[in-house]
DNA sequence: AGCTACTATACAACTAGACATATCATACAG
DNA sequence: CTGTATGATATGTCTAGTTGTATAGTAGCT
């Protein structure tokens, strides 16, 4: 009847907590043992949770001292200006881009729709894996207009970020006109490169960028590990 | 002729054996291997017959530790004085408590509203678990205003209760204001310490209690494991 | 043939305890 | 003040025992 097996959920709590901001970046975590008493297990059954925690990096342990919280919650701000680079160093975190995939294709009504193209005109379309201190984040998926902007999907997959490959072309800056906020539950390939459970609670942006003559340039969609990262909005006066 | 089946006949031997209290409320079972070299059944077939006393509410088994004499249901008086040592004892159960663990933290922006307090005065969180007759029968969450009251952390782990840590610090009586009911699924965390199923339902009560002064001294969060439990409600004329 | 009760075996998950080893704080001698 | 010894406490490792689950097989009945 218990699926989920004890030590997975016990991980879970101290993620959550640790996400919560429960404990400051450094701080020492309860002793295994009183761990073990607070959740009414095994010190063995703790140490397989923190042995998860410590796997996906987010916890560190010192024999005879403890075991330490190596990172913070992540605060990232969504504003009209979002680099992913940037934000991460600003938090004071290692920021790294995996890219998964990039493809060309014709782009179907809605993507047209968008980034105002003609149905059929060839986009860019690119996914990648955001981290955190070697901490899966974001899933990405981008769509470029490829026709508008030539030597984008190479440029993309040399890695190093939108921000780069856009800079690489000739795109020097872009802003955010529009950002969609939703919830979704993490689909299991989701799931596996987030690491997070299945069906585990994902924070979805969906936004429109444009450059500075107004022309669309990214039609993005991130997925984030609600349990690893906080979205702030700062409400500025206009 | 129907034949009953070897497992029906071993459950109903133990089953007898708990009645006659040849064994202690919340004592272990001997193992499975050792009833079925009793009974010269296979291990299968004891656990037919145990699983069958699980269902009953007569037994519940752990994994890695043993199976277990739960004991049966429980009135609870809820009323402006909760006193859980007092009520089980008038009911004429062995009252126990295991303190899982004392932490000082920062307070939430509603724990500052239920204790009237300013954001981020620290509090003391203290769980903990409620046994009668050596079964558990509720686990509690509550918070303190630990700089109204000082010491309180260490009265806390000390065991004896909140009534007890309560006087050793000065506060020689206090009362509930106000009790919400509410009945929850239990987590996996939860079911473990209630040694209930994962799902379980549980009767919550969040309550308020508060000095003879009318300050705020504790918020609590009960969870009951409502199989073991009734909560009882006298309604006496003002 | 299909159903039920039971057996047999293997492995996974959790508990229990003992012991090894690293770290830290403190006390004490030089 | 320095260096060392010691004890308490923390994590790391190991062995063993218990319940949970899955698979397969056997005997007896309808």
């Amino acid at each position: 009847m218990t699926k989920t097996p004890i030590w997975r959920s016990i991980a879970d709590s101290l993620r959550g907590e640790i996400a919560d901001g429960h404990y400051e970046k450094g701080a020492r975590l309860p002793t295994e043992m009183a761990l073990a008493e607070r959740f009414g297990v095994n010190r063995h059954t703790v140490r397989h949770a923190l042995a998860s925690l410590i796997d996906e990096g987010l916890l560190h342990a010192r024999r005879g001292s403890g075991t330490f919280v190596l990172s913070k919650p992540l605060d990232y701000p969504l504003s009209d200006r979002v680099r992913f680079h940037q934000n991460l160093l600003a938090a004071g975190r290692m920021p790294d881009k995996k890219v998964l995939s990039v493809e060309l294709r014709a782009c179907s009504d809605d993507d047209a729709r968008r980034l105002k193209l003609k149905t059929g005109d060839q986009i860019a379309v690119y996914h990648a894996l955001s981290f955190a201190d070697g901490t899966p984040v974001a899933l990405v998926e981008s769509r470029f207009p490829e026709t508008r902007l030539p030597g984008l999907a190479c440029a993309l997959e040399e890695g190093g970020g939108v921000t780069k490959a856009l800079e690489k072309i000739g795109v020097s800056d872009y802003v955010r006109s529009s950002t969609r906020l939703t919830a979704t539950k993490a689909t299991p390939t989701q799931a596996l490169h987030l690491r997070v459970q299945e069906g585990a609670p994902l924070l979805l942006t969906q936004s429109l960028s444009k450059d500075t003559d107004g022309r669309p340039v990214e039609y993005g969609q991130t997925w984030f590990a609600s349990e690893r990262i906080t979205l702030t909005l700062d409400h500025v006066s206009h």
